[in-house]
Parts: C-alpha cells; structure tokens; sequence
RNA sequence: CGGGGUGUGGCGCAGUUUGGUAGCGCACGUGGUUUGGGACCAUGGGGCCGGGGGUUCGAAUCCCUCCACCCCGACCA
C-alpha cells in the first residue's frame, strides 16, 4: 500500500476522552474512531490488525476441530424466555421490537441460539461430540462502557459451542478449548494467566478465564507465588480461620456510641482490633431486605452472596437508609443482627460463628452491642464463604501467600452442561435409545478487546509496537525524499520486490519530512521498518526493528536476509 | 443508577466571572523556500459556540430545560 493513498488519519494530539495508553494510541494511529459511547469504528489499519487477530483464532479453532459458521445478530425473545435469560440477562441487553412489536434482542451471546440450532439435527450419539464456533459482533449495553474497545457495547468476539453426549465428553472438548487458547495467546505474543472464573450469568458450574496482564486491566485476580493457584478476585476461595478464642462468652451489654457508624470509628472508640466487630451489610435483593454479617476487618464479595441467594448480580443492591430504618429499627450505621424486625434474611459468613464476644449494631440509633455471641444472641442463614479475597491471603491450595495483580479478560470459557440443552429440550438418543439431554461448553475470545490488550503490553512513549503476527503490514518503505530520483526509484523497486515475495508492505511515498514519516511509522507500529536515503545512489539502505530502535546499513541484496531473519526469530515464514 | 466534570472549526484549547456579535496552536487549500526525527514565509477556506426555550436593545457569556461525552463510585453499616 502506498501511504499517499491510504486512510489513516493520525492524531498528533491525544484525544481528551482517552484515559489509557490503548484508546489513546489507536485513536491516535488512525486504526479506530469513537461513533457513540462505547461503539467504535475500525479503520484499514485498525481493521487489518483486527482480521490478524481473527485469522490466529480461526487457525487454532480450527486445529482444534471446530467448524466456522455464522448467526445472526438478531435473536427472538422466545430462545430467552426458554432459557429464563430475558429476565436474568437484565438491562445489558439490546432490546428492540419488530413493527408488529414482537421482542428481539441484539445477541450478547448465543448459547441458546446454537443450542436451538442443533436441536432436532442432532439426534444420535454417533453424531456427537460437535463443535461449532463463529467471529462475530456481539452487544452488551454496558452500564459503562468505558476503555475504549475494552468495555464496550458492541465488541468483536469469537464464541464457540461443544456439543456431547456426557460430562467426561465435554471435560474433555473444555480442555482442548483451554489448550487451543493457550496456542491462540502464546502467538498472539500477550502476558497470561489462566484463573479460575465465577460462571455468573452463563450458569453452569466450572470457569477459567485468561487474563491479559495490564495494570489498567478491569479483572483484579489472584495467584499463588508457590503453586499454580489463580482465580479472579470474585471466585477465589477465602481462607480465613478464625480460632475461637480461649475466652468465655461476657454478658451481652448495650453501649451507647454516639456518631459512631463505621467500623473506622468503631475501632477508635471500642480501641480494639477491626477483626472483634461483626459488619451488617444490607441488601435490596429485588424488594427483599437481607442482612449479612461479616466479619469487621473483611469485605464481603457480592458474586458469592448472588450465588448463594441464586439470583443475578442486577437484582442486588445496596439497600437504602429507608430500607435499613424499616428493618432494624435506627439510622444507617447502627444495623447488627440481634432482634432484627422480623421475617428479615440474615446470612451469616461461617467465621462469624467461631467469634466470640463480638460488637455489633444495636438496632437503635446510637447504640451497639457488646459481648454478642452466634447461637445465643442470634441466628441465621450460615454460609461457608462470602468474602472477598485479600493480597497476602492464604493459598487454598497449598498454604503460600497470595499475590493480587490485574489482567483484561481476553479468553473465557465455561462448562455449562445441561442447563440450556434441558430447557430448549437438546436431546439425542444413547446406544441403548434412552433419550438425553447434550452437555455443553462455550468458549469466548473477545478479539477488538485483545487488540487492545496487545497494545497495553507493547508501546512506548513514540507508540504501539505491534509483534509481527499482528501487525497491520510487515515493512514500511520510509523514502526519505520522494523528489530525490535515486531514492524514489530505489524505493519503488523494493516496494515491488518485498511485495511480490509475499511480505505485507507499506511504502511511504508522502511528501513528508522525514520527521514525519518516522513519527507516523512510530506510531502505527510497523515492526520493520526500511529507510532509504542519502545512500540510496549506492543501492545502500537503513534496517531497523521498531522494538529496539537500532538502525544500520544495509546493502539491497541483504534485505530479505534479515527480513527472514526477523520472521524466524517471531516463529513467522515469508 | 448516584456524584463530579466537559461540550467553542478535524484535534488540543482560550474566551463565560464582569453580556457588545468569536480567537489561538496544530491540521487543511494555494504560492514559494526547504528536506535524515512532527520546517518556514505569505495567503486562504472552514464554526447552528451541544439542542430547545427564556431574560435583554443585544447572549458563547445570565436563567430554565433537554441531550451527549468523560471521570469517580456502585465497597458499606
């Protein structure tokens, strides 16, 4: 491509709206364009690499056994309401109506779809397992969309489906999923990890995630600094024993603790230690007040209290200072568990069980109570686990501290076994005719999210420095001086050389300064870059690798060589 | 959804407090001089000042209202 024809409208200036080095630097390179919040536009350069990124998932997709196929964006209310999903999905997705006011939505995922696609096709066991996977646009009116094309309403995804006859079956399709992403991100050159997932609105039971490693990454995780632990800061499992303490249970006693309505306050007044004080957290899950206690120096991790109350995060809330008045009977700030208004839920994290003489609100404004004791003071719903894991927690698996980092969620995927073959009645017939319902997976790779994800993990101060598996185009062609006859000569015959082998070139034959043109090649990432100049009358260029900046000279003949080179070194051919 | 902020030419911004009919840098067109890390001179084009309503002789500026975008939060008993 000759740069004087091309579409890209670079930026010298940072767009104000962009906070990160990602949405920064491909508004920048001219590769997207923002249309309204959280939808974007993909430009030749930025649509070249998306297509990059594409061909790598469809190559591994493949390898694995999938088949490609296409689904409609759109999809009919009535595969949601089989699965309960236009209800639980809640307000994430796109709704709209057709002119005779029938419910469709724009599809945010397609479990059901595919599900129902097959039903019917499928019919024997012979026929399964089956895999099916496609790329396509996917819509999730995000509460905030907000990063660019990290959280954004309309994304790129590939989403894949096993079909099989068992739960070992579709162990099995879920681990050569896994491997497959492996390959898929070990070539796309990103930072990993693979952590444990909560399966949240999928349903299903298992999850694994893999994490792109990014500071401004949206997923907090945790990974053990001994074995291979990882999980998402919502699933990773709390250990947190509390010992009951060699000490007789005192006499419960009310104390007046005026203005004292958070656990900061608390400490400083009572002058005891945060882990001594029971925290009330109230809830409005969905009209219906519920109360739980944690303990004092911890937070509570609300997928786990979904997860426990079965219901979808949406349809949890904080309750209100009228709702928490209603039930307890005082201001916010005074809540605890004893002598609750009645018919409230209180759940109860299980450490709270093995504390004794705890503080607690005292249901009346001003008060709290001393010397309060699970099982004689009060009761409730015990839940083995409700909290929200901390760095340096202890290792569910093998006892060593637990680091926390960050990561964008590039790869997801999930068992989801029979939850929507059961309830869009997906059968096939076993050896002996016994009708059963297919056991399922699926498989997410958010593809405009990973592009973002491998410029976060390869820029510098200059720009994106994409590897070359990626890269819009392999070589740019920088003639320093167009006008200069020797130059553009040389430059054109390069151009037509390097192309006809088979190599992705841009030649930039702008009537630029050279200032310029290093700029811009800086920016959109080129990872080599060939420049000819004073020596061109010598046939005599300039080889250099946008990742380290070195620059030597080169003669013609030698060009391929090291572009070869450089191809091998990436695990790349011509 | 709650809180905060911002909307002025393609991009980045000033002007708003104290109303008087829109400006700067970059980018863009033309002519010229330049040509190895974002050139210079000259000249030119481009703006419903987010929309609507109001106050006023007069509104980018004051008031009301709507909209859009960005940031923070949704963590607290």
């Amino acid at each position: 491509m000759k740069m004087s024809k091309l579409y890209m409208p670079t930026l010298r200036e940072t767009p104000s709206e962009a906070e990160i080095p990602s949405h920064q630097l491909l508004l920048r390179a001219g590769m997207i364009r923002n249309l309204v919040s959280g939808i974007y536009s993909y430009l030749p350069l930025g649509y070249r690499v998306i297509r990059k990124i594409e061909n790598v998932v469809r190559e591994e997709m493949d390898n694995a056994g999938s088949q490609e196929t296409l689904m409609s964006a759109i999809q009919p209310r009535a595969l949601w309401d089989a699965s309960g999903r236009w209800e639980d999905f809640g307000p994430e997705m796109f709704k709209l109506k057709d002119r005779n006011s029938r419910d469709f939505c724009l599809g945010p995922t397609h479990e059901e779809y595919f599900a129902s696609l097959i039903k019917g096709e499928i019919k024997s066991y012979k026929q399964l397992p089956l895999n099916l996977y496609q790329i396509q646009t996917k819509y999730r009116d995000e509460k905030r969309p907000r990063f660019g094309v990290i959280r954004a309403r309309e994304f790129i995804m590939k989403d894949a489906y096993s079909f099989d006859r068992d739960k070992e079956g579709m162990e099995k399709s879920y681990k050569e999923m896994w491997k497959a992403y492996d390959r898929i991100f070990d070539r796309l050159k990103l930072r990993y990890k693979v952590v444990e997932g909560d399966s949240g609105a999928m349903g299903g039971n298992r999850s694994h995630e893999h994490m792109a490693m990014s500071e401004v990454g949206e997923g907090l995780i945790v990974y053990c600094a001994q074995c291979d632990y990882a999980a998402t800061d919502e699933k990773a499992k709390v250990v947190y024993d509390i010992k009951k303490p060699d000490e007789d249970m005192g006499e419960m006693e009310k104390v007046y603790t005026p203005e004292v309505t958070t656990i900061d306050d608390l400490v400083d007044f009572f002058n005891i230690e945060r882990s001594r004080f029971g925290k009330a957290v109230v809830y409005n899950a969905s009209g219906e007040p519920i109360v739980v206690i944690v303990p004092g120096d911890r937070e509570l991790n609300e997928t786990k209290l979904c997860n426990y109350l079965k219901i979808p995060e949406h349809e949890l809330e904080m309750a209100n200072d009228e709702m928490v008045r209603n039930i307890s009977g005082a201001d916010a700030g005074f809540t605890g568990p004893v002598e609750l208004k009645s018919n409230v839920r209180l759940v109860i994290d299980s450490r709270i069980t093995n504390m004794t003489n705890l503080i607690v609100g005292g249901n009346e404004t001003g008060y709290h109570l001393k010397n309060v004791n699970y099982g004689r003071d009060f009761n409730g719903e015990v839940v083995e686990d409700l909290l929200l894991v901390e760095e340096g927690d202890v290792c569910p698996k093998c006892g060593a501290a637990l680091i926390m980092d960050r990561g964008i969620e590039v790869g997801n995927i999930f068992q989801l076994g029979t939850k929507y073959s059961e309830s869009l009645g997906v059968n096939y017939l076993d050896e002996n005719g016994k009708e059963r319902p297919i056991v399922m997976g699926s498989y997410g790779v958010g593809i405009s999210r990973t592009m973002s994800a491998i410029v976060e993990q390869y820029h510098d101060e200059y720009g994106i420095i994409w590897p070359l598996i990626v890269a819009p185009y392999h070589v740019i062609i920088t003639v320093i001086n167009y006008n200069d006859e020797e130059q553009r000569v040389l430059g054109e015959r390069l151009y037509e050389d390097l192309r006809n082998r088979g190599l992705e070139v841009l030649l930039d034959d702008r009537k630029e300064r050279p200032g310029v043109k290093f700029n811009d090649r800086d920016l959109i990432g080129i990872p080599i870059r060939i420049t000819v100049g004073r020596r061109a009358a010598e046939n005599i260029v300039e080889y250099s690798l946008r990742k380290d900046g070195k620059n030597i000279e080169i003669e013609e003949d030698q060009i391929i060589a090291k572009i070869e080179d450089e191809f091998r070194k990436e695990g790349l051919k011509i």
